[in-house]
DNA sequence: CTGCGGGGATAGAGCGCTCTCCGGGTCGCT
DNA sequence: AGCGACCCGGAGAGCGCTCTATCCCCGCAG
């Protein structure tokens, strides 16, 4: 920066009018007249005149800027939290996430500032960052249910928006999937494909989601008289795809249809089942869920349940900022409904 | 936000000082009686105290904050735009970048903030963001080489740092990869482990990185002989990894030598390559690039060309820091160089 | 006893912006 | 013609912080 920027003083100065009237028609506020906009604007244009917003922030006690928190596992050494950092970026949900977000905040010119929680340290660095007021909320990913971080926010009544609804109850708002209705959505699926002895690859059960996902498809089996159904826990990625259905395959040679609780292990399971020799659907019908890109990345595209992710997100970065604005007072969840998506492989 | 939060006044007030002392004390700076900054300490405690940003910043003329610039491609739609961040994100690459630059600047209690830049208008927008001092510098990472946002930048004279040296030279620091390097070891590797028939996955030719790679590799094999090499074109994308083996092969079934510009398409390879019966690395030996973890997040373990991304992106920060600073005025690169990681698929 | 040097705390002037008042001009209406 | 309503622009008081200049007090030399 060589030479100080130009201020609003300057502007007025060289439009040959009042800092006030700058101000109005840099704002758009009250009806200045026209032919002095016109002068204003062309003086700014002269001077090359931007906004000074920590002036503007410290008058009007808004950052217009949002933090973007993934909370995560408790580790404190310092090679996790990087690893933590492209762990999250790994996966195509998080990518979404950011999607929706971005979509919703950019056309009104807020950033995310991007933060990790996975200790009390940094817990505690996202609270203070937001009570020094450079940023006016907070929509928090969890990667578990029982992150502390939520009740921390909450406690010191900072405007937040979660992703999932916690696992205590924190009067905070929400977005969420109606998961169990999605693990039912594909179950019948499966039933009406004709599969008589389906399988799942479920998420890891210290995931809120992963166990209703589960419960809704299990429920939905056993109306239908199939109590029993063999389960192999998977980590949402490809990798625990892959061993899962592999484990699964070897204690159930004749399963005909599995029910993966992603894409992602969705994807792992078509390749070891190629690699068995089995067709897809023909011998096993395959469900996903998320409707990520890997979906349709490659064949089979997946036959798979919805979760609109970006929307969710878009549904976050909405509530935050009404909650910002004031215009919402209460803690409110909004739950999405989940929607099959028929394609090649179920 | 219930009650007014409180101000340094409120605090010295508690504390029985002036406003300066309590400012020194939080700042760290200059002789403090060790008894009267205990005094404020604990009066700091007692009101809960948490500096306003925005004030300080005002004078201080810092924000304290960089931007984390993701410049992709010309596309206005705003469908590609939601695309465009989860597919950036969907790289492991990304998230390595990251890491390493979250690794730099927490410690020093900076965040970035996360913005696009794939339209005039979003450029635009990057460069406002910067000159209203929301943002101290930024860290741009371009998917294509000829990427307008830098020139604008050094043209603005904005403190920035690039990822990967621009297509036309332009007055910023930038780190890179020597990949040209990167392409011989590649070679080198797989013509000690005997292999005649080498081709290779490139990355796509509008990638600066992509054709150095593949440069190297050719120059490497050419100075022993083999002076024509098939070559199929990739998009870093596992997928684009499956169809490039999968055309190679056909046109060249007695290949028995691969190396993909990245492990991602290395991987594709692999798979390809199983499942059409050969041997890795007996039959075919296969070379990624990048040392990702998907090179040992399945079996066979790759033998990679390991570019240190975490490294690299530290490196900008570290870059972008002292412009920020003023300690370095001079428009400086940091080349790393790239180095083979043996492991069993070569 | 006065003068002086210096550590240590204070007073106060902004940083650049917003926003509430307020004043002056223009109408419309009686 | 007179008067209130209305509209538009200006003046000025902060927002909470940093930092320079200043002042106070104490010890010590002259």
């Amino acid at each position: 920066m060589s030479r100080q920027a130009p201020t609003l003083e300057d502007v007025a100065r060289e439009a040959g009018v009042s800092r006030a009237t700058v101000s109005r028609v840099v704002n758009g506020v009250r009806n200045v007249d026209p032919a002095i906009q016109e002068l204003v604007r062309q003086a700014i244009e002269r001077t090359g005149y931007a906004p000074n917003r920590a002036a503007r922030s410290l008058v009007t006690r808004r950052a217009e800027t949002v933090a973007l928190v993934v909370s995560g596992a408790e580790d404190a050494s310092e090679a996790a939290q990087a690893a933590f950092a492209a762990r999250v970026f790994a996966d195509p949900f998080f990518g979404r996430v950011v999607a929706g977000i971005v979509g919703f905040f950019r056309p009104r010119s807020v950033h995310p500032v991007l933060m990790f929680a996975e200790s009390d340290a940094s817990r505690q660095e996202v609270l203070t960052y937001l009570r020094q007021g450079r940023a006016d909320g907070a929509l928090v990913v969890s990667s578990h249910a029982d992150d502390p971080l939520p009740a921390l926010l909450a406690g010191a009544g900072l405007p937040a928006v979660l992703f999932a609804r916690p696992a205590r109850p924190v009067p905070l708002s929400y977005v969420d999937l109606a998961h169990r209705d999605g693990g039912r959505l594909a179950a019948e699926r499966l039933l009406a494909r004709g599969c008589r002895r389906p399988a799942t690859i479920c998420g890891p059960l210290a995931v809120a989601a992963s166990q209703e996902r589960l419960a809704g498809f299990r429920g939905a089996l056993a109306r239908r008289g199939l109590a029993h159904v063999p389960v192999a826990e998977g980590g949402f990625t490809l990798d625990s795809g892959l061993a899962a259905m592999t484990g699964l395959l070897a204690d159930h040679p004749d399963l005909d249809g599995v029910f993966a609780a992603n894409d992602l292990m969705a994807r792992g399971a078509c390749q070891i089942l190629r690699e068995r020799g089995r067709r897809i659907p023909e011998d096993v019908a395959v469900v996903g869920f998320d409707d990520s890109a890997v979906a349709v990345s490659r064949s089979p595209h997946l036959t798979t349940v919805r979760q609109p992710v970006e929307d969710m997100a878009a549904e976050m970065a909405r509530l935050l900022d009404e909650h910002i604005r004031g215009a919402r007072t209460e803690p409110t969840s909004v739950v999405f409904e989940p929607e099959l998506i028929a394609r090649e492989s179920a």
